[in-house]
RNA sequence: GGGCGGUUAGCUCAGCUGGUUAGAGCACCUGCUUUACACGCAGGGGGUCAUCGGUUCGAAUCCGAUACCGCCCA
């Protein structure tokens, strides 16, 4: 412990690591594999990839989850934080070739096996950053437990749960139009894709009918895909088209005929009114083409170049062929028109490229039997998401949910467990037995193992004593995009293979944005390391920015908020240091509150329990921002700016002792899951208390110590405080003058020495001769010193006050003159209206007197 | 195109089951080596609560419209 007397700031940098590592040698961040899940409390972290760094959505997330993990740990109760990372696949995937790339070697020289080692060896070396960080933030979690979704029991949770839907009919392989990233070679969902504005030419083509009769124009921005067309469509009612439908058209640059068919899905004013339908490499015309039963033709290739089917235009990339298409057409007079076209353009996430939709073999989960179990569970309220209107959204994705296209082909992942012999299919934990077996390729989509991490990380599916203790795990706290890529698959996983919900609760923060109002994002440059700002504020100061500025809404960061935090943590080192400098090592536990204890003390101590109780309502009910600066308020506004003030009279007596030390105790154990590290440090030196903070208990509000007299009272003198102080200032009294008074009110008679110290009045030496009057609770203070007054600054003062309370009387006057107010308004607020004009008037009066 | 959210002090945000003199942090102004803290203390200035209309005795708060900003879905 540092040497308080020479001490005058908290150093966060010295304190951390040694508060850090008392924590850890204590073993309580591993929670014990026994007792209830019911009991118990876990929270299962959304387990952040293996690539990333900690940055500003990590930290606030682990602010808060640590938090909770600290107050539920402190309430007694058994407690896990279960921490891992996430394989990650295709991010994984691509850091590894880059290396690769830049070593001149790539992922096909190396072969599957030697790359997937190199994939492992690049996890030992790097997959631990994000972890370090998290401890550097001070988060509580159990980092015996750490666990990754490739770990070899977790492989053998998803081999399973692979097979059970299999089994089921769930899971199916089937051609499907996917969205293609020819960057990463694989497919990828559609939470992977990111629509961008681009500006491409839309192409009028003529397709001559077979009949000779003339010719139906289409529009598209893909002439290339033309080559894989299989029907044009009009809108059955759009009369230009009425006697075409059923007609024939002749596909140019091909020798293939084409049916003109009518559906709804065109739009009549869009284009030329019809549409050229390519089902294996369009989304909508994939739906249309499967209503319809038409041929799905496969024109790009899955290395983005056009296939054997495209004619004389195979082998050329599909904006080669575009060229070549367009000039072909033209060359045949067949393009129509061409001008520019700006619409919404679907690429990767992971590779930045364009998407190319198109249809190939996949593998799928059918989510009819799935979703509507999770829709049920939040319906119900078994799973509660905070803030509730986050609900609707979960649900209407869910209700729309289509089928999970869960194959992904990469070398970095969960390779499926099916295995295939000539016609023949296996699917199975193990290989089959028997020659001749070739394993399936592709992997599954990582989320596919995430969906399974509440619980295959306690050892699921085998009934372990972890699993037993921690699940259903309680809270997952997560940003909102991931309220559908996870937390709906966690719930449909959970409810299918558990039987039960994962957690009871989801909250779902803020997103933090950049102070601009930007996207927080490392290529814009607009991002801030967390672990910066804890370098330069402490990490106390950075969880309580956090948390303060955190909403139920998307927050700019402010580093305000975190200076703020770093004031209230230092702002306890120096309250604590100053009960410290005036107590001895041996102090009463209890507060001495009774009959005739100084009014101060049961104030204090009767606020304590109050703020107690409210700060475990706002975290019970999520309510961060609310509870953190409410303990700020309580630290600067009640304890440090009155009660030690209040106090600095008094003798340190062995009451005084008891009762400052047993605030300061129970004032450190509130703030402690908000800003542990300063708490902690302060804990173990803080006569009478006993072991680390992180394993004290949580105070208990207790009902018997709240004293309403000791809060009017105090709550008087503060108005009466304040009144008086913000007379001397307008009077422009030297702020050392001792200023002749007396009191004149029943309320604050009891306590005029206390008031008298606070404000530097001499009540001895009233003269009889008032000069000014001040009202108070209660009554009046008259002063008598008319030296001590800058007399044109008091009457500057008095001018202001006096408009400042006419104003606002008429206002007064005006709400209880109109009949309609005093007929229809609550009778209390009636009353209190006719009160506060009384009481304005009073001070009216005074300041003619 | 559909849905949701926002617009309150110079900045970042609370308040929004209708009734307070509309708050906080930071910034700003004045004063202060006051028996912990200048990462401090005391006092103070600053807001027609986006705009328009409605409901009501009473609207930052409820309803409708408009403008601008943002997010999600198609």
């Amino acid at each position: 412990m540092a040497d308080f007397a020479d001490t005058r700031r908290f150093e966060p940098a010295e304190v951390e690591p040694q508060v850090m590592q008392r924590w850890r040698d204590s073993g309580l961040f591993h929670g014990a594999a026994q007792g209830s899940s019911s009991a118990n409390y876990s929270i299962a972290i959304p387990p952040p990839n293996v690539t990333g760094a900690l940055h500003m959505g990590h930290a606030l997330n682990g602010s808060i989850q640590d938090t909770l993990i600290r107050f539920h740990r402190m309430r007694g109760q058994n407690t896990e934080w279960i921490l891992g990372t996430d394989h990650a696949g295709i991010a994984t995937q691509i850091q590894v070739e880059k290396r690769l790339i830049e070593e001149g070697s790539s992922r096909e020289e190396l072969g599957r096996e030697a790359f997937v080692e190199r994939v492992w060896q690049w996890r030992e070396e790097f997959g631990g950053t994000i972890i370090e960080q998290l401890g550097r933030l001070g988060a509580s979690c159990d980092y015996e437990r750490e666990r990754f979704t490739l770990d070899a029991g977790y492989e053998r949770a998803v081999r399973q749960v692979f097979c059970d839907l299999y089994e089921d009919g769930a899971i199916y392989r089937d051609q499907y139009l996917v969205n293609w990233d020819p960057g990463s070679r694989s497919a990828i969902s559609d939470v992977e894709v990111e629509e961008r504005e681009v500006t491409d030419t839309l192409f009028e083509i003529a397709y001559p009918l077979t009949d000779g009769s003339g010719e139906v124009v289409v529009a598209t921005v893909r002439p290339e895909t033309m080559l894989g067309d299989s029907a044009v469509a009009v809108n059955p009612s759009d009369e230009r088209f009425a006697g075409l439908i059923g007609k024939r058209v002749k596909l140019p640059l091909t020798d293939r005929e084409l049916e003109i068919i009518a559906d709804d899905y065109v739009k009549t004013d869009f284009g030329t009114g019809a549409l050229k339908i390519t089902p294996a490499h369009d989304p909508n015309d994939f739906e249309i083409g499967r209503r319809h039963g038409l041929e799905e033709i496969i024109v790009i290739g899955e290395d983005g170049a056009m296939t054997e089917l495209a004619g004389n235009f195979a082998g050329l990339t599909a904006a080669e062929a575009q060229v070549a298409v367009v000039a072909a057409l033209r060359e045949q007079g067949l393009l129509r028109g061409e001008e520019p076209y700006t619409h919404a353009v679907p690429f990767s996430h992971r590779s930045g490229e364009r998407i190319e939709p198109l249809v190939s073999l996949q593998w799928f989960i059918k989510m009819d039997e799935l979703a509507p179990p999770a829709i049920e569970a939040v319906n119900d309220g078994r799973v509660k998401i905070h803030p509730a209107s986050q609900s609707k959204r979960y649900t209407d994705w869910l209700e729309e949910i289509r089928p999970w296209c869960i194959s992904r082909q990469l070398w970095w992942g969960h390779r499926l467990p099916v295995w295939y012999r000539d016609e023949e299919t296996y699917v199975g934990i193990e290989a089959p037995e028997g020659d001749g077996w070739v394993r399936e390729e592709d992997v599954l989509d990582t989320w596919f193992s995430s969906a399974l991490w509440p619980f295959a990380t306690l050892g699921w599916p085998d009934k372990t004593p972890e699993y037993e203790a921690f699940y259903p795990t309680d809270v997952l706290s997560t940003a909102r995009d991931i309220l559908f890529l996870w937390v709906a698959r966690m719930v449909m996983m959970g409810l299918r293979f558990t039987g039960e919900v994962p957690f009871s609760d989801v909250y779902v923060h803020s997103v933090i944005q950049a102070p601009d109002g930007r996207r927080m994002s490392k290529s814009l440059g607009t991002g801030i390391d967390p672990i910066t700002e804890i370098d330069e504020h402490g990490a106390d100061a950075v969880r309580f920015g956090l948390l303060a500025m955190s909403s139920t809404q998307d927050v700019r960061y402010s580093r305000e908020r975190v200076e703020q935090g770093q004031a209230l943590a230092n702002k306890l080192f120096n309250a604590s240091r100053f009960v410290l400098l005036n107590v001895g090592d041996e102090v009463g536990l209890e507060p001495v509150v009774g009959v005739g204890a100084p009014v101060e003390d049961r104030w204090i101590v009767s606020r304590l329990q109050q703020v107690v109780a409210e700060t475990t309502e706002q975290i019970e009910q999520f309510e961060f921002s609310k509870a953190a600066l409410g303990l700020y308020d309580f630290v600067y506004g009640e304890l440090c700016d009155w009660y030690l003030e209040l106090i600095k009279g008094r003798e340190f007596d062995d009451q005084l002792a008891a009762t400052a030390c047993y605030v300061l105790r129970s004032t450190l154990a509130l703030a402690h899951p908000f800003i542990p590290f300063v708490t902690e440090q302060l804990w173990e030196a803080v006569p009478g208390s006993d072991g680390l903070l992180i394993g004290a208990p949580f105070p208990l509000p207790d009902e018997a110590l709240i004293d309403p007299e000791a809060g009017r009272r105090v709550g008087d003198l503060i108005v009466a405080v304040t009144a008086l102080r913000s007379w001397r200032s307008g009077a422009n009294v030297k702020p050392g003058a001792q200023i002749g008074a007396r009191i004149n009110s029943a309320a604050l008679n009891a306590d005029a020495a206390l008031i008298a110290r606070l404000v530097r009045l001499d009540l001895g030496v009233f003269t009889g001769d008032a000069t000014d009057s001040i009202v108070v609770p209660g009554g009046t203070v008259e002063i008598s010193a008319g030296d001590a007054i800058d007399v044109e600054a008091h009457r500057r003062e008095r001018t202001q006050r006096r408009s400042a309370l006419e104003g606002e009387i008429a206002r007064a006057e005006g709400k209880l003159a109109n009949e309609s107010f005093v007929a229809k308004a609550p009778a209390d607020l009636v009353a209190g209206e006719q009160a506060k004009l009384d009481r304005l008037r009073v001070e009216l009066a005074a300041l003619d007197a």
